[in-house]
DNA sequence: ATTGGGAGACGATACGTCTCGCATTGGTAG
DNA sequence: CTACCAATGCGAGACGTATCGTCTCCCAAT
């Protein structure tokens, strides 16, 4: 019967104070303390709302991750990526505000969160990879092609290998932990991609 | 008074047991649905014995997987790393062979998770790099030295940003599952790390 | 005699479902 | 146009279940 609830009908200031919720409180306690009641507590709202909506707490903080980074685009954020002619330019300034938002508790916790709980749930992680996840490395990969069209990279080059390869290290990085995230590692991350670290024979 | 439980006094056989147990089910249940209890009812032991050794269940996975890592470096692994003088090839081995243990679940499970609780577990994201990433890294940055000793790469690498522009692109891979992990892609991972993506000036 | 281990009772917490009124909405009848 | 009403989402919270982490009890080993 309830199968379909009737989205029109919706309210929308629920909607969004679960959302902003969400956020607030997996900074304050953590992904995996983050409890649906919680949620529903802090929102003003009852449980059922939540469960009506979503069928997990993944599902609240993906769309919620969702309108952050509609947010962050609509606000002061980049419309598509910036193509200056200057390849290696344009990837260490998005680089850099994608390093700068990693070391953003704001942003941190929730990406962080949705990164991990989609590494150990596939479902979550195809849904995670799609909506997120995906169109991010597309814009790369975009900017990649015309650099490749104006004869900046091989011809042959994988773009998205080539994605992947800028992408990575600095993932590797900031869920591991293994060293802080600087600037100077972004802007080595893309002079060694482009570049190569082999000795020209 | 139970602060420091004598070690020496611990049973073996229900340490092994419950690091056998948690392996198993961390593949048959996976990471989230892993409880305490079921640990204990799979190796015949009372929780307390968990309790009484072990923080919390990624605490017994990172001891599990430890002890698996040993198994699989005394068995068939590789002691240290291979160097034959060829630094690409010696790469595109190891990381072969990873690719392979990454697509195999008896080792993909537990890494999976343990990687994943780590990087929203600060402490446990330190105790895992220490005792089980940055032992791995090592080896990679020890080979790549030698390598850059014998002049095969520029001498101003730096080793370490070189070993997270091999590793990065791969775990990125595995564990946001974007695409398939193949021998063709740590091999093409090599070679444009080595030799980079900028078409010859 | 001391201490770890197996077993499981225990209160606490969060789960996911449910049942209440209440408020809003959209259709229908006067 | 107004008055009523059925439908539906919502806030609140009770409910049984599951797992938590702590505890107590007795046994075995040293």
């Amino acid at each position: 019967m309830a199968k379909t609830p009737d989205a029109s009908r919706r309210s929308d200031r629920s909607r969004r104070a679960i959302l902003d919720a969400a956020l607030e409180l997996v900074g304050e306690v953590g992904y995996n303390k983050l409890t649906i009641e919680a949620i529903a507590a802090r929102a003003g709202v009852g449980k059922q709302t939540i469960y009506r909506w979503w069928p997990s707490k993944a599902a609240v903080l993906l769309d919620a991750s969702l309108a952050l980074a509609g947010d962050a685009g609509t606000e002061g954020g980049w419309e598509g990526f910036p193509d200056t002619g200057d390849l290696a330019a344009d990837l260490k300034y998005v680089l850099r505000a994608t390093v700068d938002e990693m070391n953003d508790g704001k942003y941190d916790a929730p990406a962080r969160a949705l990164t991990a709980a989609g590494a150990t749930d596939p479902a979550l992680g195809a849904q995670f990879n799609e909506k997120l996840l995906e169109p991010q490395l597309a814009l790369y990969e975009e900017r990649l092609r015309t650099a490749r069209d104006a004869g900046q990279i091989a011809e042959d080059t994988d773009l998205r290998l080539a994605v992947e390869l800028l992408l990575g290290p600095l993932t590797h990085r900031w869920l591991l932990r293994t060293a802080p995230l600087t600037h100077a590692f972004t802007d080595a991350i893309v002079d060694r991609v482009l570049g190569g670290i082999a000795r020209v024979s």
